[in-house]
RNA sequence: GGUCGCGUAGCUCAGCUGGAUAGAGCAUCUGCCUUCUAAGCAGACGGUCACAGGUUCGAAUCCUGUCGCGAUCACCA
């Protein structure tokens, strides 16, 4: 990457001030040279114009001069206005594209100790998976494999909501109105089982409130007391109790919903090491408030209440136990963090990301807070991986008006627009029926992961489902498509080894559009590097397209291989190799599978 | 109302640690399939970077204010 060779640069340059001008101790800003210049990097001269005494163009060409014949990297130079544009040589270039082509890996650090946990996911368990969950999810997965590219340790964890009113509600609709209906009975997902008789509950709930009302009496006591509420504020009374019938039904229907979930997770392609249940950790966390209360970081109002003080940091009063001594939200989650780095200690846990929707920003800016109020070392560690709202060309998602899109059914949609799209461009002829299946997964997926993905996550982000399966541009099928395309040229043509990279040393005159490829290439362990460290797989997505974009271009003027084996022809061949390989593997960051045909 | 975020081409998005003529894709239009995959390539059209000030050699980018949109501010999770 031209990092190290910015970083060379920078103390010629001081050097040359130095000696030129007599300037020190000015910061050095070195940027990439824009597209439609020539050169690699670019020095703009104006900061140093007061000292220098001169006009821009010739301070700028009087530092030139210097470096060209100071730095032997450094082939030439060219001056416009107030910027030095400086041109590395071609067999600095065709090194760096040596270097990316033997690296087996492409992490930037070697394998650490260090130990992070990626949270993502954390659904409820009486609503199926949507829209949102996906973008939850790829962005998790993908956060993960950047930082594991990078040299950490990763531990992807979800923590499922599993108890409270809700998943009452879901019983109790089921107990009434199921018949006993089973996922293997009725032939449907667990997921979606469970989630129907949540919408039943909701619905005969709707119309006891109406009969209620229409008796007279007023909307919130006639919600109040419907009888179907009143039950299973009994069943949660029942469950928290630990009645046996109500745990075991509980159990059952759980795991209809886990089973529904890791069918939907597979498909996606994610997956999760470590489990976590709220029915598991809702308790934990007062004993930190405790302790909290006893070293005064808390307080205790006169009701029993137990709250936190935050105007000191520009926030308000917070509320962690309510007066009849239970936890609230704020409080499992101080418990639960407590618990998991207690859980890998012996991993080394020394960080977390939560990837929770930016409506909860303020909670997460809170628990960190309190985190590091009560002395935890870890707590400058945590990361909330915030990201926007998905919404939908008709508006936003609610559950209410049906408008939720359902992550099973979005899937389908992709694999079976791929489906057509392949057939009518005929692409596909010759395929196995179960080779196409596993393509227009792959080419469906592909479409959806990408859209997800090259958006900015803090963003809040339109989902267009006709826009999305449109295969053409800046697109995930685009990507497998120009991958699928090299791996059939090479096929045809001879295998490159990574030996072979070796030789292109003899190929010394890069033409421009090799020249734009190579660079590319060589960027790209810095891309991995930059994006993990800002969590945003969007920049490994605007990478890959580039380079697939410039890679197109110099694949118009690619020599036939029934051509004399030129050096040229040796050389392009093994570009290709090594952006198809960059290819894959920035995809696999992005949790995105590239097909060798297509 | 307080706090946080967003506002860039008709649409979806890049660019934001200050730099050169603000970039892609979609849509519209023009060329390119007797050569390894045309899901492609080359080009045209399209902009008051919400608005107004400020900071300076220089602002889409930083600061202040205004307008618009969204989220959040529960003894909900």
């Amino acid at each position: 990457m031209k990092n190290d060779l910015r970083l060379v640069l920078r103390q010629f340059i001081a050097a040359a001030l130095k000696n030129l001008y007599n300037i020190q101790g000015e910061e050095i800003d070195l940027q990439d040279t824009r597209k439609e210049f020539e050169g690699d990097l670019t020095l703009v001269v104006f900061p140093y114009l007061k000292a220098s005494r001169k006009k821009p163009e010739d301070t700028a060409r009087e530092i030139g001069a210097y470096l060209q014949k100071e730095v032997k990297e450094v082939s030439s130079y060219n001056v416009i206005k107030g910027f030095l544009n400086i041109s590395f040589s071609d067999s600095y270039w065709i090194n760096k594209l040596q270097d990316i082509a033997k690296a087996d890996h492409y992490g930037i650090a070697p394998e650490g100790k260090e130990t992070i946990m990626v949270e993502y996911s954390s659904p409820n368990t009486n609503k199926p998976l949507h829209l949102g969950h996906i973008r939850n999810n790829l962005l998790g997965y993908s956060v993960a494999e950047l930082l594991k590219a990078n040299g950490k340790k990763v531990i992807k964890a979800q923590i499922i909501n599993d108890r409270g009113i809700h998943i009452c509600k879901s019983m109790l609709a089921w107990q009434k109105f199921g018949n006993g209906e089973t996922p293997e009975s009725s032939g449907m997902k667990g997921d979606k089982l469970v989630g129907k008789y949540y919408v039943e509950f909701d619905k005969q709930y709707k119309m006891q409130v109406k009969e209620r009302m229409t008796q007279g009496k007023p909307e919130k006591e006639a919600e109040e007391e419907a009888p179907l509420l009143v039950e299973a504020r009994q069943m949660l009374k029942r469950w928290e109790q630990g009645d046996a019938e109500t745990v075991k039904l509980w159990e059952k229907m759980n795991a209809w919903v886990y089973d529904g979930f890791e069918k939907t997770y597979t498909r996606l392609g994610v997956d999760f090491d470590k489990y976590y249940y709220e029915s598991e950790t809702y308790l934990l966390g007062k004993k930190v408030v405790q302790e909290g209360l006893e070293k005064g970081v808390f307080y205790k109002k006169e009701d029993g209440s137990v709250w936190v003080d935050l105007t000191g940091e520009g926030l308000d009063h917070k509320l962690l136990l309510r007066s009849d001594g239970t936890s609230v939200y704020m409080t499992q989650d101080i418990g639960t963090a407590i618990q998991r780095f207690e859980d890998f200690e012996a991993q080394n846990l020394n960080g977390m990301i939560y990837t929770v929707g930016n409506e909860q920003d303020y909670h997460f800016k809170v628990l960190f807070i309190i985190l590091d109020k009560l002395g935890y070392s870890w707590a400058k560690n945590l990361y909330h991986l915030s990201y926007g709202m998905v919404d939908l060309p008709t508006g936003k998602m609610k559950s209410r008006e049906g408008t939720v899109v359902d992550a099973d059914d979005l899937m389908d949609e992709m694999d079976e627009t791929a489906r057509k799209i392949s057939e009518e461009l005929g692409k596909t002829e010759g395929l196995s029926p179960e080779e196409k299946r596993a393509l227009h997964h792959m080419v469906g997926m592909g479409a959806l992961k990408y859209y997800m993905l090259k958006v900015d996550p803090r963003k809040r982000m339109l989902f267009n489902p006709e826009e999305s399966v449109d295969f053409q541009g800046n697109t995930g099928p685009f990507i497998q498509y120009t991958h699928a395309r090299i791996k059939s040229l090479l096929r045809k043509g001879m295998h490159i080894a990574s030996e072979d990279v070796s030789k292109v040393t003899e190929y010394e005159a890069l033409q421009t559009s090799e020249q734009a490829v190579v660079k590319q290439l060589a960027l790209f362990p810095a891309t991995v590097e930059s994006a993990a460290s800002e969590y945003s797989p969007s920049i490994i997505a605007a990478y890959i397209y580039d380079l697939v974009k410039l890679y197109n271009a110099l694949y118009q003027q690619l020599p036939i291989l029934t051509d004399e084996n030129t050096k040229a022809v040796a050389f392009r061949l093994v570009l290709s190799r090594v952006t198809a390989d960059v290819i894959e593997k920035g995809m696999g960051l992005l949790g995105i599978a590239v097909p060798e045909r297509m």
